[in-house]
DNA sequence: GTCGGAAGAA
DNA sequence: TTCTTCCGAC
């Protein structure tokens, strides 16, 4: 499949999408973005920091500090005006049981993403038998391995597992 | 705010 | 299949 890094940001890491992930609605065959792509898409940019960020604590966790924000965002990703927190919030729910994410219960707009099952999800065929096929719809995560003390903001950082391309 | 059923869009 | 829309329950 074809790779394009959409999302870099080095030297601090970041995220690699398939194509597939970005092609237009109208090209034939092609898949729509979905909301957990485009999440991570938002919390991999300081520009949004003040919209969604990271939390420090739990692995993977987040905070939608402006849910009306990130709903309008979404919305016009997806060519929806009328997108709000409770339509956001209720796809968000149906992830909880595929287990791409769970809530944090009791912090208000916190989620937490499960990494491992995102993984699971995205490789397909990761510990099947080699069938010489391709992983279709993969992605990758990467990250500088080992956190540099002392030589960023003070923000908390995107607490992603370093993982190897594929 | 959060949850999850139900129906419908693409 | 992944949401979008709507909504009653807690």
């Amino acid at each position: 499949p074809e790779w394009r890094a959409h999302s870099v940001e080095s030297p601090h890491g970041g995220v690699a999408f398939p194509d597939w992930a970005y092609k237009a609605e109208s090209s034939p065959g092609s898949r729509q973005i979905q909301l957990w792509h485009f999440i991570l898409e938002l919390l991999q940019k300081e520009e949004f920091r003040h919209v969604i960020a990271w939390q420090q604590g739990e692995y993977g966790e987040f905070v939608i500090k402006d849910p009306d924000e990130v709903a309008r965002l979404w919305g016009r990703r997806k060519c929806k005006p009328q997108m709000n927190y409770d339509k956001l919030s209720r796809a968000l729910r149906y992830y909880y049981s595929k287990r791409i994410l769970h809530k944090t219960k009791g912090k208000r707009f916190t989620y937490q993403f499960n990494f491992g099952r995102l993984i699971v999800v995205s490789y397909p065929l990761w510990g099947v038998r080699g069938t010489g096929s391709h992983c279709q719809g993969a992605w990758v995560l990467f990250r500088e391995p080992t956190p540099r003390t002392g030589s960023h903001t003070g923000d908390p950082v995107c607490p992603l597992p370093y993982l190897p391309l594929l």
